[in-house]
DNA sequence: ATACTATTTGCAATTCTGTTGCAAGTGTTT
DNA sequence: AAACACTTGCAACAGAATTGCAAATAGTAT
C-alpha cells in the first residue's frame, strides 16, 4: 500500500512530516526508536514533531512497539491489519547484540503458553537475543 | 534467606541503603522501577544511591531485568540461585493491563524457538499482557 | 478558487531519567 | 582502634520525552 493510503486510511492526514517518518520505517527492516527517525529527519522535521507522529501512528496501529532491553523504545511497522482496535503481531522479535538491531521475525510464531487460572492472556511478546544472520 | 545473608552472599556489603532497597523488594510481589523505589526511600537515600544499589544489585545476581514496555527499566528479585557469574532467569513476565504491574511467572519456562541458521541465540525473553489474577 | 475550521507543526520551556566526579562518611578486616 | 576500600550524598550534567502556545497547513464546504 502507497504512504498516502495507509495515512487515509488509518484516519490521519497526509503531512509531509507523517509522510517522511512513514516513509523512513518503509526504508528499513529492522525496529527504529526516535533517535533513528531523528537522524535521518532532523534536516525536515522538529524532533517534538517526531515525537508526536510516533504516538499518533502507535495510537492509529500504523506502527507497534518492539520491546527490547535498551534504553530507549523502538517501533516497527505492523502488518496491514492492524488498527488502532486491535493489533495482530504475533510474531517473535530478534535483537542481534552485535549491530544493536531489531528485527521481526515475521515467521516465528509465538507459542501458546498456559497460564494458571486467573489471568487472562491479549497478547505476547517474544524477544530472542543472539547474534543476527549479517553479523554471524 | 534474610536481607543481610543476602547481601553478604552475593559480596556486598551490608549497607542501610542496600538494606532498604532490599526490603522493598520483598515486599511487593511484582517488578520494581526505579521511581517505585524512589517514591519509598526517597526520605531515606539519594536518587542516585539507588541507581548505584539498583547496578549493584544487577551485577551480583540479586535482582534482574523485567522487560516491560512501558518506559522504563524494572526489576524483580532473582529466584535464589542467581549470581553475577550465572543468571537461572529463565521464566515469562506477566504485565497486567489493568493495574500496570509486571510479575514473574517463575513456574513458567520460556519455550525453546527454532530460529533460521544463520542465527545465534544467547538470551529468550517473553513477556505476556492481559489481566492479572487481582485485577480479573 | 477562496474561505473556514480543526488539525498539525515548530519553538521554548519544562520534567523525567540516568550518569559522572568528587569529597565526606561507613563497613570490614586486622 | 587503625587502615583501607567501598559507599554515599551532592552538584552538575546529558539525554529522553512532554506540554503550552502561536503560526502554519490540510481537508472540506462554499
Amino acid at each position: 500500500m502507497d504512504t498516502e493510503n495507509i495515512l487515509s486510511e488509518h484516519g490521519l492526514r497526509n503531512t509531509e512530516a507523517r509522510h517522511g517518518v512513514l516513509d523512513v520505517f518503509k526504508k528499513y527492516d529492522y525496529a527504529l526508536s526516535h533517535s533513528d527517525l531523528e537522524k535521518e529527519l532532523q534536516k525536515y522535521f522538529d524532533r517534538v514533531t517526531i515525537y508526536r507522529t510516533i504516538h499518533a501512528f502507535l495510537d492509529k496501529g500504523i506502527i507497534h512497539k518492539v520491546i527490547d532491553d535498551s534504553e530507549s523504545a523502538k517501533y516497527a511497522l505492523c502488518a496491514d491489519e492492524c488498527s488502532s482496535d486491535r493489533h495482530h503481531d504475533n510474531h517473535a522479535h530478534f535483537k542481534c547484540t552485535k549491530c544493536g538491531n531489531s528485527e521481526c521475525l515475521n515467521h516465528v510464531q509465538v507459542p501458546n503458553i498456559n497460564l494458571p487460572s486467573g489471568y487472562l492472556v491479549s497478547e505476547s511478546n517474544l524477544l530472542i537475543e543472539g547474534v543476527c544472520k549479517s553479523c554471524n
